[in-house]
DNA sequence: AGTTTGAGTGCACATTCGTACACTCATAGG
DNA sequence: CCTATGAGTGTACGAATGTGCACTCAAACT
């Protein structure tokens, strides 16, 4: 029962490679298949269509996700400059070491089948409201209504999800990605500050 | 002459049509043509590739793009919750007349052939730098580095695409749009607000 | 050790794909 | 009106697609 394991595995990461220069939409059973090594027919036996291979995905690439999200969390410190800088250092790291789970979540989010899409949605959607409950834990937001957490954290999201797609169309290490680093910290910066000006009551 | 120029636009419309639950890379070339009502090999008198249709369909998709931001820019007044208010409007106004072609952007930006994906992030760049020229003219950034400019028009850049994005997601005229344009009008509200608290030469 | 199970095989089929080639016939220009 | 151009046709092909069916044989269970 451990070679089906083995196998399912070599499926997940043979589609994750193929997508790089594709699309799930546009991505064959059989191209998957030799890719393994394996006979199309024999795919069956580990996903009933590639809509489904595409939701193991997007499962996998929220798990790494998550992690990211851990550690960024055991960096905290209230110090809001090194907060910023160190979770930016974080997000571009993890990125590089899951390079292809980070592209294919930007590809499918809105090229995707319709169930690839939602499950991308929620997730994010999930993810947003947990930094809203993150935000209210920082001094300066006891004001804040929920609904502007929410707004806030949608932008902060936004900023970072557009950051990861910077990040993936440069070479690791090179000055363009250096660059993108810097103007996400800024747009961090940028937020932050805007934000402990922010007064909800006065927010029609 | 002016019976090509009507296939050719019914090719564009087909696609267009057609990528409304797909993608360019995943559309053929016969579907296009059933769609239309021509023979597959027709297709070639108009396009060498469905490639080469996608760029002509970005360079269309990007002239309503114009026409939006120049609706927008006749509307301006240095009243900022007007400017902020109307501008939403007009976003929200134009992305429900060219729904295909602002979903298809959204679609082939990051999953559509490399070709259409590198037009597409030119486009955007060149929007968000004349963005930033229009920021360097309201009052109170007259302090800031281009650089800066440069950041907080990508930031604001970021919330708009996202919005487009959430607003394509939604029923026309439902209470989730509403939302989605009260949440788009407070972000661009808190941004401007952040903007004028900031300092470029505070910020490292 | 013998038996059962199910992962992977092999072949077959109808579809769909892109594209080559020679064609027809509508229409724009003389 | 007549002719030349080129938009659209029709047929044909090899390659790739998803999937059905009967199979083999490695590995887990009794």
């Amino acid at each position: 029962m451990e070679r089906k394991e083995r196998t399912r595995r070599a499926i997940l990461d043979a589609a994750l490679l193929l997508c790089e220069d594709s699309t799930l939409m546009a991505l064959s059973l059989r191209q998957v298949a030799k890719e393994v090594g394996i006979v199309p027919t024999a795919f069956y036996r580990h996903f009933e269509s590639i809509e489904q291979l595409g939701l193991a995905l997007v499962e996998e690439s929220f798990v790494s996700l998550r992690a990211m999200i851990r550690d960024v969390r055991r960096r905290s410190d209230p110090q809001f400059r090194d907060l910023i800088d160190g979770s930016v250092a974080v997000l571009v790291e993890h990125v590089r070491l899951q390079e292809r789970h980070f592209a294919f979540i930007a590809r499918e989010r809105f090229a995707g089948p319709p169930a690839v899409r939602d499950a991308i949605t929620r997730e994010i959607a999930l993810f947003e409201r947990e930094l809203a409950t993150d935000l209210a834990r920082i001094p300066g937001t006891d004001a804040w209504s929920a609904e502007d957490l929410r707004i806030l954290s949608n932008l902060i999201v936004n900023a970072m999800v557009a950051t990861v797609e910077n990040v993936l169309a440069v070479r690791p290490g090179s000055d363009a990605e250096r660059v993108i680093a810097h103007t996400a910290r800024t747009q961090l910066r940028m937020l932050i500050i805007g934000a402990l000006q922010w007064d909800s009551s006065r927010s029609r």
